[in-house]
DNA sequence: GTCTATACATCGATAGAC
DNA sequence: GTCTATCGATGTATAGAC
């Protein structure tokens, strides 16, 4: 079950999270392509137990990080490994933070685990100044932009990625709270 | 020919750029399917001619532009339309900025138009001060950034794009040539 | 140029034997 | 749980008559 799972994966990097089939992902665990059947009623559930494998594989990582000290820091060590992850795999970054299969919604418990990843970031935003909702927003499309624009012009390289402390240094500037500039 | 390209990006926008059939649009054109082989070699000569048109519609779109005056105001009357163009049809978006469809290249001649969009967004970025080409690749990517969060998150509405000024001004303030700080 | 007919492939899903 | 067999739909593309 969960090796057929990573082998899913490893047919979403090689054909694209949109050219995995059933057919080859039975042959390739040794199965029959109605066997699958047996683990997931419908293509829809495997997506939806690759999303939810995807979230544990960030969550991990994620929980691994050390995030003591300066806040601002902590931003930028977790943006990195954010940042990491989406770049490594162009397929698990897109069933993720894209919709890239017509119909597919992850279910609400899969979603659950996705909402964690997300919540844990506005934490940090927060805590290093960003103190509304529109800046946690934009900051969030600001780095989805660089992730996106690695993965299409430069994949494997750090074109883009290489930018990002000093983006997050800019934006955090910008949008600390208006007191007084830094 | 042309009204053949029109009702395919109709279709586009009804059922995703990849969800595209050519039965569906020979449907809705009142031809057979085999018939449109008159007028495309095939799916992807469909496809170029629809980028190409879509390069066409933006060009158009962005010489009607008046750049005149402070060329930081001309970067941001640049990239409104830009913008706004981006997220008014997300399926054209997709075939123009993205690679949605597997083994899908624009041909030489249509992706050179493309180039000229590029060419002259780069043009206006270096006279409002960007001088480096890193410094255009990261706004390029924080201005996509926004568009795609904009058309998965709130299609239609202005949650990401209404801060594309707030945006650009705060980029232009950061990168401007090292002399000194506005 | 447009048609009918069809080849050919891929895919997800189901029925029923073992 | 796994298999064989097959259904049914969809899709692109081609052959050949008109």
């Amino acid at each position: 079950m969960a090796s057929i799972v990573a082998t899913a994966w490893e047919l979403a990097r090689a054909h694209g999270i949109g050219g995995l089939s059933l057919h080859a992902l039975a042959r390739e665990v040794g199965l029959r392509q109605p066997s699958l059947y047996t683990y997931f009623d419908s293509k829809h559930a495997l997506y939806d137990a690759m999303f939810a494998d995807g979230n544990r594989q960030l969550l991990e990582r994620l929980d691994a990080l050390e995030l003591l000290g300066d806040r601002r820091e902590a931003v930028k060590v977790f943006m990195r490994a954010f940042v990491n992850f989406a770049v490594e795999d162009p397929a698990r970054n897109q069933l993720l933070f894209q919709r890239p299969i017509p119909g597919f919604e992850p279910s609400a418990e899969s979603y659950e685990r996705a909402q964690v990843v997300l919540s844990r970031a506005v934490d940090l935003l927060r805590a290093a100044g960003l103190e509304s909702q529109t800046d946690v927003d934009c900051f969030v499309a600001m780095v989805a932009g660089l992730i996106d624009a690695q993965i299409s012009n430069d994949p494997g390289g750090d074109r883009w990625t290489r930018h990002l402390d000093r983006l997050t240094d800019m934006y955090l500037d910008e949008f600390k709270p208006r007191r007084r500039r830094q």
